[in-house]
DNA sequence: TAACACGTATTC
DNA sequence: GAATACGTGTTA
């Protein structure tokens, strides 16, 4: 019930072509900006115009979504465009490989065109500040993305890259988002498709490829979390090396158990454009506590004095609250963004909820292996 | 026990 | 230096 009333403006256009519609009755079909390959493809993005009646929207399901427990994976397929919070364009959240992590498992507006959403809404979703450099492994620059690893998601990429519509997409993740009172400005920015930094997304492109959503956010997952968001639950990939697989870089292999040289604290890998595993290098792993970039001294707050066990975590990235992008706005640590320096708590990493030292393999998959491989054929 | 407040690490 | 966010002590 949440969902449907989530999906309603499903006629909400994109203003790439300068159309900037009054209605939200218009269907998809008709609209002039159909017709060509707009960089969007079938799937616009406009700015909400009810913006009232979407924040209100939003408003009564965060009250719903704080009373309930609901599945995350839900409440990330919105995204909230509504939300308080203005987005801004930064740099994948992911780990380790900073993937752009596709988010929406259905349109806020609509739109039925998931691939679509993939690879333009997601991308231009992404906000906030830009996430740690937590490895060295650099990001392909722009100028490689014709690659043919890159070609090789052209079929999903319906509709074309949304090139050449942004370039301050650094500037505003810089900037990163002012939790709450931006509202407006957020709208605003919606408005004239600056989410969709030409760097933003041409680093999507390349890194996100076919991650697509079902891999990350699809699956089974269960709000215990243990970062079994992966959507490839019980296959063990662990001694997989990607290019053997023949996957496209972006994709992102989960693997299980410890018995590899990979932290095992994260079973998240991402494949290069050389087919490559990107290791995690995110997490901390409880038996190796050093990242893989991480040049920081330990932790000196708490006056454990233990050195790096006591290092900061990072979100895990690839939780449904990671994964989720915008600030909700109207939580006590968005509301008290100053004095309460606080993520939203929509966003709080679910492995950072747990008590540090907790930190534990995934629970025995509860998805068939047959199911996990449909990810992968 | 959850929420809050604050110190502090991290990043830009 | 500012913004963000994690860790932890305090409070309701």
């Amino acid at each position: 019930m949440v969902m449907s009333g989530l999906t309603r403006s499903s006629s909400v256009h994109n203003d790439h072509s300068g159309h900037n519609l009054s209605s939200t009755t218009t269907t998809h079909g008709h609209h002039p900006d159909q017709s060509g390959a707009v960089a969007v493809g079938g799937c616009g993005l406009t700015p909400v115009l009810d913006y009232t009646a979407e924040m209100e929207r939003y408003q009564s399901f965060a009250n719903f979504y704080t009373k309930t427990n609901v599945n995350m994976n839900a409440v990330n397929s919105m995204n909230f465009p509504q939300s308080a919070k203005l987005a801004h364009i930064t740099a994948p959240m992911f780990p380790g490989g900073r993937l752009g992590v596709g988010v929406a498992g259905v349109s806020p507006w609509g739109c039925h065109d998931n691939i679509n959403m993939n690879m333009n809404v997601n991308a231009a979703m992404l906000w906030g500040r830009k996430p740690p450099v937590h490895q060295t492994t650099p990001l392909a620059p722009p100028t490689t993305h014709p690659s043919p690893s890159t070609t090789h998601m052209q079929p999903h990429r319906t509709g074309g890259v949304a090139g050449g519509q942004g370039g301050e997409g650094k500037q505003h993740a810089r900037h990163g988002g002012h939790a709450s009172s931006q509202g407006q400005e957020m709208h605003h920015h919606h408005g004239n498709n600056n989410f969709q930094s030409g760097y933003a997304a041409a680093n999507h492109m390349t890194k996100q490829g076919h991650a697509h959503q079902d891999m990350l956010s699809l699956s089974n997952r269960s709000s215990s979390g243990n970062g079994g968001g992966g959507g490839v639950n019980g296959v063990n990939m662990s001694n997989f090396p990607a290019g053997m697989l023949g996957l496209p870089p972006g994709v992102i292999v989960m693997a299980m158990g410890s018995h590899n040289n990979i932290s095992d604290s994260s079973h998240f890998q991402m494949t290069t454009n050389h087919n490559q595993l990107l290791s995690d290098c995110h997490h901390v792993n409880q038996t190796n506590p050093s990242p893989c970039s991480s040049t920081s001294p330990g932790m000196t707050s708490g006056g454990q004095g233990s050195g790096a066990s006591k290092r900061k975590r990072k979100r895990c990235g690839v939780c449904a609250p990671c994964r989720r992008l915008i600030n909700c706005g109207v939580c006590s640590a968005c509301r008290n963004r100053k004095t309460g320096h606080q993520i939203c708590k929509f966003r709080k990493c679910d492995e950072l909820k747990k008590k540090a030292g907790s930190i534990q393999l995934e629970s025995p998959p509860s998805v068939p292996s047959g199911e996990a491989f449909r990810w992968f054929f």
